[in-house]
DNA sequence: ACTCCATTTATTGTATACAATAACTGAAAA
DNA sequence: TTTTCAGTTATTGTATACAATAAATGGAGT
């Protein structure tokens, strides 16, 4: 990683932008979680990270903070950072939990939503569709995250929109694994067009119905894989 | 605060816990914001703290990161922190999504909730009437306050406790104006009651409804009070 | 008065030094 | 062999020094 130091004793280069050295640290370590690279439980000694990226304990530790609120860590003083295990029922009650923020993103964007942001809804689903023909996995995945981002934007509630992005990424590995299930996808792409339906209709109600049932059977498949991954 | 150093030039006293010392910050900003000391929209220069507390600014840092991860202060690179201010859009859209998690919370509890913690709910509410009674606000208040957590704990979901309380932090401040008025105490009171008896009958969509309509009830009762102070 | 710009001052960001705690090692005792 | 415990090493916690950026100051020119 080209991170560069600021006044450090080797290559006195200038850092890119106005940012700061905690803040590119924080997603380096955060996607090296998600991806599963750094293994749940394990350890973090800050020596490690610090060789890795060339910087010093301070931004590292005030990136481990961050992480710990998030969750990704577990900070246990005088004795370091633990990448933060989760229980199988961790993953289902925030699957749970998440079925019910959409829900109710579904019921105020009915309210709220616009004819613009309707329309940015067919063009995802009609670039999903696309990658779901060519058999695109990842990128079929990262579509499908937007489809739902938009929801969540659409129900113009800041608070649960920043809930919903904080549990979806501390999850996000498994909601990944959710997608994989390759039977799965027609059901998915079809009840996303219910969806777009139920929206143009402001049908509060049903709406409501079919994003719960809709996150539901996306768990019902990845479930047992998980749960074999995190008990079995 | 008697916050000691652990090696610092002054009153060399051993610290108390085991804990460190920006864990012992995080709670005194915290309270400071919640109370209103620390005032929306002001800044918070890291020597000041420091000096009060008698502590370096690296445990502060690392504290002011922790709270900015919970939104109660906003860091911007090279100019500092500053206590995050509240729009009212911010408390309506926070208070209408505590009424869905409490409701969820509601659901969830119809199958997880145990003799003990129906035993224990109806304690809280027998202390909550005595105060009630003798018009002991601050105490009323946070009996309340023991009885919408004891009523999430029972739901049985570790990540819809967390996010309810991080939200709960967040907004503590509004949710008290909320249970200022006096008029509405009765018909609180007479609302948890009958939440407590469809508690009792496990009946799921009377008491999700029951929650809803409870936290909309207090939070129409404060609504203007809360608009006039952030908007007005 | 006002604006502009250089200079100073204050504040934040990072690195490093040192202190405190935990983890490790290995020999002595059971 | 196992346990215990002193001594050592490694790692974390805090303070401080220095660098970089932003804010404040104070003339010179208009």
């Amino acid at each position: 990683m080209g991170m560069n130091t600021r006044q450090g004793n080797a290559s006195k280069g200038q850092r890119s932008g106005g940012g700061t050295l905690y803040e590119e640290v924080i997603p380096w370590i955060r996607d090296r979680i998600i991806e599963g690279e750094l293994a749940p439980g394990s350890r973090i000694p800050e020596r490690v990270i610090c060789e890795k990226l060339q910087i010093s304990r301070t931004p590292l530790r005030e990136a481990f903070k961050v992480l710990a609120a998030e969750r990704l860590l577990t900070l246990t003083p005088n004795r370091g950072a633990v990448v933060t295990r989760l229980s199988f029922k961790d993953v289902d009650d925030a699957m749970n939990l998440m079925a019910c923020l959409e829900a109710f993103a579904g019921k105020l964007l009915c309210q709220s939503i616009t004819q613009n942001e309707i329309d940015n809804l067919h063009e995802l689903h009609q670039r999903m569709v696309v990658l779901y023909n060519e058999g695109n996995h990842l990128e079929y995945f990262k579509v499908n995250q937007k489809i739902h981002l938009a929801l969540l934007e659409a129900a113009d509630n800041e608070v649960l929109l920043q809930t919903y992005l904080g549990i979806s990424t501390r999850f996000k590995r498994f909601r990944y694994a959710g997608n994989r299930a390759k039977p799965r996808w027609d059901r998915a792409v079809n009840e996303h067009e219910q969806i777009l339906i139920s929206i143009e209709n402001r049908d509060s109600d049903l709406l409501q119905c079919l994003l719960k049932s809709h996150l539901q059977n996306g768990w019902a498949v990845a479930r047992e894989m998980i749960r074999e991954e995190l008990e079995g």
